[in-house]
RNA sequence: GCGGACGUGGCGGAACUGGCAGACGCACCGGCUUUAGGAGCCGGCGCCGAGAGGCGUGGGGGUUCGAAUCCCCCCGUCCGCACCA
């Protein structure tokens, strides 16, 4: 017997094999067509675990396929290396995040190549590198020009323990901080924002033109929230209750203008700038003791819905006047009502909406219905359809025409207007950190606010700085970096300390691989022009909205802007979302402890039995469990097909040449319908089955190597070259080597095979025959039989006749050759 | 609470368009092979039944000649959002 499969000895050597052939490499003038394979760049934090394997196995095996398909596949990696571990560890270790960084970076990087990824390595992207930053810079620098860059006072999670903020990851479920156990307070900062509301419509309309998970999709809605409505004023009373004119009325939001007659109360956000103004003086220090223990309540305390509603509450004093009614209603404070939607201020229809009925119940106030409800309904506040009551001009009317009267009442008489919402909030990108890209502004004291020349970009932070736990960023401390000089009046000035979202780096990433040297632009429309959109983008779901979004908005803003390709509306036209591993029950993590390290496995059993565990355990996109990983079977497996494979084996070398057999035609036909069958497995991401599909061919081969009395060379050559073309993408090793001993060349370039039509079908099939839809019996009929035939052969056989037991059919329905069903 | 996905053997799953339920793998059982290995090869393996046969895709109803697949109700699991006016 020759020697067994040695993964150890065969991998290394097909590793540098595609580096050093540049197999992978393919430059912007490759006359292939394009087409772009995008795994979402990692964070760099040293070797892969198993997501990452699962996740570039999945990307790998695409790229392996559409090259063989003979496309130009552009392959690119690159790293998010920007973001909070590395200062982290650099506070505890001292060591610079840079080290920390392209350490875990080439460690990730060697175990990408260990798995058998292939990269065009040449395009390597890093967030940290100086060529990167500039150009992130130069970005800031186009959307401040253009007006997406604001600054503006935030509440932020500040932690008065690390005297810090926190991104909203680090706050614990109980509102504390995971670092140092306090209670995290809200606190307003000056912050800079990118505008991405401006493209709020176009972001929700232009999901439809993608090719995307359906519920990634719904996130992404649900996310933007758009809802239409009414915005308009309550004019404040004067002592008798009557309108005045004098002072600005103030602003509500409603989506159902159609119940404004059912407005008994008014209810105002604690933050609302208004809120002196409106608290009479016998409630003022009821008032300021409510938004005394609002701002002392964490964003989690405050959003659960648990809580007396009486306490979550409280009266101003003040009174507003439904315009509608005339009347004048309360004002109270709600901790409830969000400052950031909307106008801070709501109109209150307990009749209909539920927590409006909830909170007049708590508070004693007035409840009337202004639909009426179906004579069953029993509940509480009724939010559905109905006729207008007690509304006055639109009584009678259904919800929408309510609604549109509404609307126009208000607008005919000044005090509002028809208005469309979003819940999508403008992205706050600063961050008080050292580790991540410099925000390019200097503030001079004569100019203000300065944005900086773009010729001195990159602005890079200094190396010489110390890491010590004073949870500010290290910039702030080092007057070198501090100081600068104002463009516009040459005066000192003082840099910007705060840098930017990890976000933000990944949001224009896919689009620098196009052209990644660039040094004149961040990449140039034609290199977009030619890969963009991302044809296959594949990531975990995780980055369902924030990831996907920021990239959505900064390529429709790259493209108005003219950066990018005025026609580019959209980066990624198809999305694949695999699923996460599990291991004991839980998400496999770093921070759960609960990892599965490799390496031990690719020692072992090696690269591709790994690779085939993880493509044949789950459909791709499922959550998969460590526990039901059969790396075993696949390494048996290969072992199997290396057996049948390699030149000189036992099985095969009594294989001789001669006339073709009926078993030969049958072999011939399954290779036909394995290729057929892969193909349309891989083009649907249904990797499982392709698995069970190599497996279930191998086995055939088995049975006509060993049963057969005469087995035949080309026959078994075609059926094993078949194998070995099919299985290249997901067992990439194996298969180059396997291949070269066969064949000499590399499978890798070898063309995809296509199936011949003809061959797909067998002429004899097994057809079905049920009576009253009940599987009777199975008869063997000639593919091409027609409906005769077949009803025919199927009322022939012996126990269809027992089944009947003399009855006469009623009905037969033909499926001529697939089955029969009689009626009785 | 709202939205989404899902529920099939001992286990992971297959059945793409309504047409042979359980492909493929794991586990288990049996056999072969001078064979002691992390072997290899062949076979069996939904449940009940001696058999013929019957039952069977979370439960109940429906549409259909025919339902794992489509529709309605219920139960359960997972995920996302969570006072958005």
């Amino acid at each position: 017997m020759s020697e067994r499969y040695n993964p150890q000895s065969i991998e290394t050597r097909w590793r540098q094999h595609w580096i050093d052939e540049g197999t992978y490499e393919v430059d912007n003038d490759d006359p292939r067509p394009p087409f772009y394979v995008l795994s979402m760049y990692p964070y760099p934090s040293g070797p892969a675990h198993m997501g990452h394997v699962r996740n570039y196995t999945m990307g790998d095996l695409l790229v392996r396929y559409r090259t063989m398909c003979g496309d130009g596949v552009l392959s690119p990696i690159g790293f998010d290396s920007f973001g909070l571990p590395a200062e982290n560890a650099a506070i505890k270790t001292g060591t610079h995040p840079r080290e920390h960084t392209e350490r875990n970076g080439e460690a990730l990087s060697a175990s990408l190549r260990r798995i058998g990824a292939v990269y065009d390595w040449r395009r390597m992207v890093r967030s940290h590198d100086p060529s990167y930053i500039r150009w992130t810079q130069w970005i800031f620098l186009k959307f401040h020009e253009a007006g997406l860059v604001y600054r503006d006072t935030a509440p932020v999670n500040w932690c008065p323990g690390c005297q810090t903020v926190l991104a909203n990851e680090q706050v614990l479920g109980d509102g504390t901080c995971e670092r140092s156990g306090d209670l995290v307070e809200r606190r307003d900062m000056e912050q800079w924002f990118y505008r991405i509301t401006t493209y709020a419509q176009e972001l929700l309309d232009d999901l439809d033109t993608v090719d995307w998970p359906e519920k990634v999709k719904v996130m992404q809605r649900h996310w933007i929230g758009r809802s239409e409505g009414a915005e308009f004023g309550l004019p404040i009373p004067d002592d008798d209750g009557v309108a005045r004119t004098d002072v600005e009325p103030l602003a509500v939001y409603t989506t159902r203008p159609d119940t404004s007659f059912g407005m008994t109360f008014a209810v105002i956000s604690p933050e609302h700038p208004r809120v002196d103004e409106l608290t009479t003086d016998d409630r003022r220090a009821a008032v300021d003791a409510f938004r005394a223990s609002v701002a002392g309540r964490s964003d989690i305390e405050r959003q659960s819905t648990e809580g007396e509603l009486d306490k979550r509450g409280v009266a101003t004093g003040g009174r507003v006047v439904n315009p509608f009614t005339g009347q004048a209603i309360p004002v109270f404070l709600a901790d409830y009502v969000l400052m950031t939607y909307g106008t801070g201020a709501i109109m209150a229809v307990p009749g209909q909406d539920q927590r409006d009925w909830d909170f007049a119940t708590a508070h004693g106030c007035e409840i009337v219905r202004t639909v009426r409800p179906p004579d069953d309904f029993d509940g509480e506040a009724y939010v559905g359809e109905g006729p207008a009551i007690n509304s006055e001009f639109l009584d009678g009317m259904g919800v929408a025409e309510a609604k549109a009267t509404a609307i126009s009442w208000l607008e005919d008489h000044g005090y509002g207007s028809g208005k469309v919402n979003y819940r999508l909030r403008d992205w706050l990108l600063s961050r008080q950190r050292f580790w991540g890209c410099p925000i390019p502004i200097v503030y001079c004291d004569a100019c203000g606010e300065q944005p900086l020349p773009v010729d001195q970009l990159p602005v890079e932070a200094p190396d010489d700085v110390e890491f010590v736990p004073t949870g500010q960023s290290p910039l702030t401390y080092h007057e070198g970096f501090l100081s600068a000089t104002c463009p516009s009046c040459d005066g000192p000035a003082r840099r910007e300390t705060d840098t930017m979202d990890t976000f933000v780096d990944s949001s224009w990433y896919f689009l620098r691989f196009t052209d990644p040297t660039n040094d004149e632009a961040p990449f140039s429309v034609e290199a977009a022009e030619r890969w963009l959109p991302v044809d296959q983008y594949i990531g975990g779901v995780e980055h369902a909205i924030l990831h996907l979004m920021y990239a959505r908005f900064f390529t429709k803003a790259l493209s108005d802007l003219g950066v990018a390709p005025k026609g580019l509306r959209e980066p990624f036209k198809r999305l694949f979302t695999q699923g996460m591993i599990r291991l004991g029950g839980s998400k496999m993590s770093k921070s759960k402890g609960n990892l599965v390290s490799p390496e031990a496995i690719l020692e072992d059993q090696g690269a591709d039995a790994l690779r085939l565990a993880h493509l044949q355990v789950k459909p791709p996109q499922e959550d998969v469990d460590w526990e039901d990983f059969g790396i075993d079977g696949c390494a048996k497996f290969l072992q199997r097909v290396w057996r049948l494979a390699v030149p000189g084996s036992d099985l095969t070398n009594g294989a001789r040449d001669g006339d073709p057999t009926e078993a030969d035609a049958e072999i011939d036909r399954a290779t036909h319908r394995l290729v057929a069958r892969i193909t349309n497995e891989y083009d649907r991401w249904s990797y499982n089955t392709a698995v069970a599909g190599f497996m279930e061919f191998t086995n055939t081969l088995y049975r006509y190597v060993q049963t057969d009395e005469e087995i035949h060379a080309d026959t078994l050559a075609a059926a094993i070259d078949a194998l070995l073309l099919v299985m290249a993408p997901a067992a990439p090793h194996l298969c180059a080597e396997l291949w070269q001993q066969r064949n000499g060349g590399h499978v890798h370039v070898e063309a995809w095979p296509e199936a011949d039509p003809e061959k797909l079908v067998d002429d004899t099939v097994t057809m079905v025959v049920q009576v009253n839809g009940k599987v009777r019996d199975r008869v063997d009929v000639a593919s091409d039989i027609d409906e005769d035939a077949a009803v025919a052969a199927a009322l022939a056989c012996e126990k269809v006749a027992v089944a009947l037991a003399g009855a006469e059919p009623r009905k037969v329905i033909a499926r001529p050759p697939k089955l029969v069903n009689i009626v009785v």
